[in-house]
DNA sequence: GTGTGCATGTTGCCGGTGTCCACATCGCGT
DNA sequence: ACGCGATGTGGACACCGGCAACATGCACAC
């Protein structure tokens, strides 16, 4: 899609100082969905303007208009792109595991996916919030994501014989809401004002208490 | 505080057609906040637009100003109003309990409380959202708000030996934290489409494993 | 090779909002 | 009675999202 024959370097566009770009960018869209993550990276949903992007991306207002509908899709692209970094921060978190973790208690991978979600959200607030913040309602296939990471997740733990097969339906949604909902009260909840370490504790407890009750 | 001797109905002052309200309305900051809360029950803490509450309270706009620093400050003022109707809901359908579940499994308690977090936030998404939305933290008792409710339903559950006391810390914000991710995986998550049943089973059965994993 | 069509980017404009400033009005205490 | 301070008003500015009309230049047909 969107095939170029155009002699310019239509992906790595970090313009010099008299780079004196031309009249067509070639590769706007990219460079506004980029622009935009840094500010929702910096200041969350509300922090994503058409006109401040368009301008730090050295380009008019409206020039945007040529690739997104409005706001709110430049919004949804932001947020599908925050979406993508949490679920491979917890693949990377996976992999990074010591195979010694590999056969014994599959809840400890469990417990370090949870952990990574939180640890996500809190080391990017405003990248997580934009996460979830997109009105338009994107249905992705349900394997994938972060929900298709737990879910794998879980699915393990059936087959370890850890988890009766019984009680999986649900499982998943109790684990993802428990975490999310922990995320989001240290963030803009009540919880804010923790310290990292009062944080954490709470973080082992609710980990542990989730497992317990699956 | 704000003593006053005017002779006008300070409280009541829902102006007829032709009320032509003196130059001094004598109730704005009340005024201006119930309109508020009207725009954020409808629209969440987005829809809290300064010139138009005015304009709707039948004011100029700026004569907010006399009354709140900036919007962030009206803002704080409905957050604390909507965070009251939740707790007060939860305190209602604590006593509406009958009293046959008074002293058996006080986790029938518990697990009402959390119903009716999840089902306020239903019910009420912008209030819901706008009452955990605001920028400024304040700091409240910690023994009031929906967290305090919670906190003694746990209590309730260790002196009636349901709970054991060593497992009480961080009990709270496991069970806060499960219950508030649902609510938010509901309205702004994922998890939006869900049917009114799918939404109760999966309540159902994240009330279940939380109280198994106390 | 040349010329035109269409995607892309630009300037201009409108309505709306938050916030500051100067001014108007009026209640209350002296 | 009077004047001061609290309260409300109108105007102005900057910013934003979104439309419309215009400009530019690449791509493809011939």
């Amino acid at each position: 899609m969107h095939t170029t024959t155009r002699v310019v370097d239509t992906v790595n566009m970090l313009e010099g100082p008299g780079a004196a770009r031309p009249y067509h960018h070639g590769n706007l869209r990219a460079a506004l969905i980029a622009t935009a993550v840094d500010q929702a990276r910096a200041g969350g949903a509300d922090a994503v303007v058409l006109r401040d992007a368009a301008r730090r991306t050295g380009v008019s207002h409206n020039a945007a208009y040529r690739h997104f509908a409005d706001r709110d899709d430049l919004l949804a692209e932001v947020s599908e792109r925050a979406m993508a970094e949490l679920e491979q921060r917890m693949r990377d978190r996976l992999a990074d595991l010591p195979d010694d973790d590999r056969g014994e208690p599959a809840s400890a991978r469990l417990r370090a996916v949870g952990r990574e979600y939180v640890h996500f959200a809190l080391a990017e607030p405003g990248l997580f919030a934009t996460a979830f913040a997109c009105a338009r309602p994107k249905d992705g296939a349900p394997g994938q994501g972060p929900y298709g990471v737990l879910s794998t997740m879980l699915d393990e733990l059936v087959t370890t014989g850890v988890l009766p097969a019984e009680r999986r339906p649900g499982a998943d949604v109790t684990c993802w809401a428990a975490v999310h909902g922990l995320a989001v009260l240290c963030l803009q909840g009540p919880l804010r004002d923790l310290s990292e370490r009062e944080r954490e504790e709470q973080l082992d407890g609710l980990l542990e208490r989730l497992s317990r009750g699956l």
